[in-house]
DNA sequence: TGTACATCAGTGAACGCGCGTTCACTGATGTAC
DNA sequence: TGTACATCAGTGAACGCGCGTTCACTGATGTAC
């Protein structure tokens, strides 16, 4: 049983390094001390090991919300941009796992979000419904705003990827400054101008 | 001569459907009907080929851009909004390639950018300037505003790809609404909040 | 306590496949004298 | 005008590689009686 972890573990090591391209049983199973097959004993097949790897990825990001505490909502989403902005620069091909990968059962814009079937983004949106009362933001629509902010978090973080920022801290600020000024944009009661 | 471009021109729609991965020399030649090392008269290797191939990517949104014409700075900046959709949902593929491979000799924020070294910012840019002087925009750094109505482009374009937007049209909307947003947030003049 | 059997992790050889690219070549077209 | 030669697009066989996965197996460990 224990091998099966250390199989995930060094699946994880190999796709953060070199993506789903360069995973492969036979050098997976090298990493392992393995015999190829003997992965088949635990793994279906590569494609079951993939969507472990998926899995353990959106349990790293719920994780990491899990583990955020602030004095105040409006204190929340800020450290959710930070917690975001980390696990965006520590592990990217995982960031990427957990947000980008077109999953077959995705939840989405508006209605399942607003349903309340994405997890994560509940717990963001209970920030955010808790800072519209504590007057922190407009009245705009939760999703909407989750959404937003979600988008610009990915954006900026795609831009860097992409070597579009010339160093890691000139990034960092842009990042927060966007964020603020975004939650800023939400603030005003009614629809924008 | 013009075998060349048909072969750019089939690598480009193998590349649309299949990507990277997908685009191997032997079914392409396939596609143009030649033989695979007939292709080696032309590119070097694939290496090449795909370089060609994210070279032309780049001319398709430079002329994207150069076609937009608009009554005034502001209305340009929301055309270049749709043209940076549209180019995202008519080729998704060569919409990554042109904006999101780690290129090489990427312009880079701020200073790259801030120096004018890239033809489709600087074009941005000017529209940016040009609105701030009709008073329609506050005194925000131009490649600031630039780089955050871009990366919230890239962002939700890429959320709608993962597909986390119920249907097209609530994404088109959900765009609309974000960007415009976004601009009004650059409207005050004077730091964020 | 001893024996027979089932379970199960792991092995090792092999299969067929598609890949990028090499090499030596053919045959048509253009060019120089 | 005719001939010799260079150029150049394209061919076809072959190379070596890494891939996911199959198959039949070994050998240790646990379990039932």
């Amino acid at each position: 049983m224990i091998t099966k972890h250390r199989i995930l573990a060094a699946a994880q090591d190999r796709f953060e390094r070199d993506g789903t391209e360069g995973l492969s049983m036979r050098s997976l199973a090298k990493d392992v001390g393995l015999t190829p097959m003997a992965l088949y004993r635990h793994y279906a097949d590569k494609e079951a090991l993939i969507d472990a790897i998926s899995v353990a990825a959106l349990e790293d990001w719920r994780d990491r919300l899990a583990a955020i505490e602030a004095p105040s909502a409006i204190a929340s989403l800020e450290a959710v941009g930070e917690a975001f902005l980390d696990f965006a620069l520590e592990a990217p091909r995982r960031f990427e796992a957990a947000f980008l990968l077109p999953a077959r059962n995705a939840r989405r814009f508006p209605d399942d979000i607003e349903a309340g079937k994405s997890p994560p983004l509940n717990l963001v949106m209970g920030h955010i419904e808790q800072a519209q009362r504590d007057g922190a933001l407009g009245d705009a629509p939760p999703s909407e705003i989750a959404m937003t902010i979600w988008a610009l978090s990915q954006g900026l973080v795609a831009l860097y990827r992409a070597n579009r920022f010339s160093d890691g801290d000139t990034f960092r600020a842009t990042y927060r400054a966007a964020l603020r000024r975004c939650y800023a944009s939400f603030s005003q009661t009614g629809p924008p101008p």
